[in-house]
DNA sequence: ATCTTTCATCGTAATATTGCAATATAATTA
DNA sequence: TAATTATATTGCAATATTACGATGAAAGAT
């Protein structure tokens, strides 16, 4: 991409952002909803859900993982994959004070 | 990118991931809020606040146009900003739907 | 009419992301 | 131990994103 210039920005903005690259991805979406969906954990049966190959999975799930949303553990031969719900909570958070910022704003018919 | 493949996955999860793009980006999600914070609609001093170049922001800003999270208007030399209400509940709505969905099965206990 | 200001667009360099085949790793089973 | 199964990692190729200088277009000022 060019190198983002994050120094010039909070770091709430940067994180954020951060965030919302985990959303920005219809597979990463898919696999947060089939990790709802089951249940409780479920493991990799989202090669077969998703028409993705396996190794694809794969990296969204680490990407998923090195931001905290999800975690994985050994569940025999297989791996086990659930959300974070402390953390989703933070992002949870996160998202609804800047929606909150803007709707309070047009609320006051600031908006053209 | 490598092409991302839209057709495996709902409308729904490619909506969201297009619109998690907008905020995947410190510096959208620092124009939003400045959009905001001057109150009601505001041209480019952005190029100011921000530190990037001019050039960058008008691309920023036109991606957020595409979206059709803010609109402009010519304001004689200049062009006026703001954001768009009526779009901006409807990306509310999808991400709180989103959002809930996973509040829930956690708050169920289901999470590990 | 010409200059100035403000913003959009084009072209391009640097970097990131997506996707997958091939291969490695780790636990399980025969 | 060797074979099997399930995941992770590596190494590309293709495409997208970010950033910015240069240039274009449009409105107001001189």
């Amino acid at each position: 991409m060019g190198i983002t210039k994050t120094d010039l920005f909070t770091a709430e903005q940067n994180e954020l952002a951060l965030l919302a690259k985990a959303f920005a991805h219809p597979a990463r979406i898919a696999i947060l909803q089939h990790l709802v969906k089951t249940k409780s954990c479920i493991n990799g049966t989202l090669v077969q859900e998703l028409g993705l190959a396996q190794a694809t999975i794969s990296q969204h799930l680490r990407e998923l993982k090195e931001l905290g949303l999800i975690h994985g553990s050994i569940e025999g031969v297989s791996v086990s994959y659930c959300i974070n719900p402390k953390r989703w909570e933070q992002v949870q958070g996160l998202f609804n004070g800047l929606f909150d910022q803007l709707s309070d704003s047009c609320g006051s018919g600031n908006c053209c």
